[in-house]
DNA sequence: CATATACGATACTCTTTAGTTTCGGATCTT
DNA sequence: AAGATCCGAAACTAAAGAGTATCGTATATG
């Protein structure tokens, strides 16, 4: 599904033969994020995880010397697949870039994610390295979008320099998180955009859009 | 650790010997949810529980079918514990409510709770009706508190009737969840002021409390 | 006090799964 | 083409844990 890009050293130089095919290791990893998103840590077996990416559970622990570290692999590769945040929107207005960044996309990308957070939610607790390495891979990207965004505003004088943008980045995420999760309802554009005008724009002190009297 | 009381029926009435024992049902699922918090569902064990809860694993068997029926009874038993939400602040603003609900009491339990919560979040996708006694004994308490708070300010015309407090209702929650679950950073006033006067205040269409100027 | 029954402890069965080994066939190197 | 090695498939081992059965003891009922 994504295709990524191993550093892939050829292990040490054998005289003869085949070297080690590393070209495969995207494919199960891939592999291990779909089985982890759909049944969780526990519930997923390296079987399952061989049978989908149609390769010989040996293969595996060829390459992974444990179930454990195969799953921190696919978490941490999945940092840099899929996180085109290069190129944000630019539209010149806050409430803009906020706005286009709403694409359907954006949010199957999202689900996606949670569903894969959601498998190793109980291991966070034991594993800080893992928490971290699920962050940075699975909400941190949004958190940092979100938060260049507001900076910009701030930059060019749109908002407040006195806004917390570090708490105010992490509201999207994790309402969204809140609502796949708990609520396990679907994220549309009308969530999303109640969000920018009822929660965001007024704290950064840009009144709603339509309404502008208190009474 | 929490007194429950369960309805309790004596089964069928035996002639003779004793009946069985429920007065222990609260200990065996307050032992549960203690051990469910700390390993999550797929790492606790039967006899973990039984050997919390110092009873004997064929006991809890005598009394659930299963792990799961188990789980999903102390998960809802919850529901009637700790929350004493029947007597909310009422310091006659919205702000001096929401302060007022900052207590280290309601700290903990809250961690107590969302540590629940991680233990069977990979569950909550498999099985809706768990998701939803999930919710309801976990998160749902303190939603409803927020929004009883909320709607009273629009009674009493403090904020606009407009507000979505169904939605903002669920900020402080997931907000809370995540910064206990993902940052795995401790909730202090501080996070919870910068909430309140950051986010909430300004969202319900009241100015901040120290800088009314714009420019 | 006698008896029936529920209790805690513990031994047991059976299923699942992580991890290993084996093997025939495919493929790269020389 | 020959040879070495890696591949996928599948059999295998070992450990863990859900659920059951047994047993001696405690206790409530009568």
């Amino acid at each position: 599904m994504t295709q990524l890009d191993i550093p892939g050293t050829t292990e040490h130089s054998p005289r003869l033969g085949r070297k080690r095919d590393h070209t495969r290791d995207p494919e199960i990893l891939a592999a291990a994020l779909e089985v982890l998103a759909e049944t969780g840590y526990d519930g997923m077996t390296i079987d399952m995880v061989a049978a989908r990416a149609k390769a010989g559970k040996a293969t595996l622990y060829r390459r992974w010397p444990s179930k454990g570290e195969l799953i921190i692999d696919a978490v941490a590769c999945m940092k840099q697949s899929g996180n085109d945040y290069s190129r944000l929107p630019d539209t010149g207005s806050l409430r803009g870039d906020l706005v286009a960044m709403i694409k359907p996309l954006s949010i199957k990308d999202s689900e996606k994610k949670l569903q894969i957070l959601a498998g190793l939610m109980s291991m966070l607790s034991h594993d800080p390295g893992l928490a971290d390495a699920a962050n940075a891979a699975l909400l941190e990207p949004k958190v940092a979008a979100n938060r260049v965004l507001m900076q910009r505003a701030i930059e060019r004088g749109e908002i407040s320099a006195g806004c917390d943008i570090d708490l105010l980045s992490l509201i999207t995420p994790s309402m969204v998180a809140y609502r796949v999760l708990i609520l396990r309802k679907p994220v549309d554009s009308a969530f999303l955009l109640s969000l920018i005008d009822g929660v965001l724009m007024p704290a950064v002190g840009l009144g709603p859009p339509t309404n502008g009297k208190t009474d």
